[in-house]
DNA sequence: CCGTGATCATTC
DNA sequence: GAATGATCACGG
């Protein structure tokens, strides 16, 4: 039965996602006493803390792995009626005015995504969100393939930011990992430095994972058609 | 105010 | 249709 504190073990944590397996969201809601939305509109991360709280998630909006003591990081993922992505994956901020100094292993998408429980959830706009069904969960981490490309793509992405390039990059560069913006509206401006080391004023970004990245992660775990 | 939880909605 | 850029709510 979830819903309790923080779960002690890995073997817990999944104990307590596979008995979520095949539930609807409105049951789980009523679980934790959460009010179900009509639509997700005004209610984007509904599903996200939902899961979080059903498992005992307790790192709140830290920038940290949802599962602190598990350093477990905890993704839900609308998939389609195929079992396919429908959706990019938000994965972090980016310290603009500090990423070039950062090395690969210490990167925020490196820990984070050093081990993620993924948790399928029935995606599509037409279906309400309280009749939205749980799928399997899925304790991930890289594989050596997955690992590389991600590493190439974060090295170029965030050395492009260090170096000043914050203005030219866009959402298409990046393999797997791509760089959009992430803030309240369009208007919000962080600090970063532009190509002469100056400061300027620039929308926050974050760092997502593209759909067929995360398709091919649940591809390779289950049976899932690639097209 | 900022980061996390994401999905929306317009453009390509 | 897919993908990018924009957006919404909440906790701390």
């Amino acid at each position: 039965m979830p819903g309790f504190g923080p779960p002690e073990s890995e073997a817990e944590l999944l104990r307590r996602a596979d008995a979520l397996a095949g539930e609807a969201l409105r049951v789980v809601a009523a679980r934790v006493g959460m009010p179900v939305p009509p639509n997700l509109r005004r209610h984007k991360g509904w599903v996200g803390a939902l899961v979080e709280r059903a498992l005992g998630a307790d790192a709140g909006s830290r920038a940290t792995p949802d599962f602190q003591r598990l350093a477990i990081e905890l993704k839900t993922i609308p998939v389609d009626g195929r079992g396919r992505p429908v959706e990019s994956t938000f994965v972090c901020t980016i310290p603009l005015s500090e990423i070039g100094d950062v090395e690969w292993e210490a990167s925020w998408v490196r820990r984070k995504l050093a081990r993620v429980l993924w948790i399928p959830v029935e995606g599509d706009p037409r279906i309400a969100p309280g009749d939205r069904r749980l799928g399997t969960p899925l304790l991930w981490s890289p594989n050596d393939e997955e690992l590389e490309a991600l590493r190439f793509d974060w090295e170029e992405l965030s050395g492009l930011i260090g170096r000043g390039g914050l203005e030219r990059i866009t959402g298409h560069l990046g393999r797997v990992l791509q760089v959009r913006p992430k803030a309240r509206n369009a208007a919000v401006r962080r600090r970063g430095r532009d190509a002469d080391g100056a400061v300027i004023d620039a929308p926050p970004r974050g760092f997502y994972l593209r759909a067929r990245f995360t398709q091919s992660i649940l591809a390779r775990h289950f049976a899932i058609p690639q097209r």
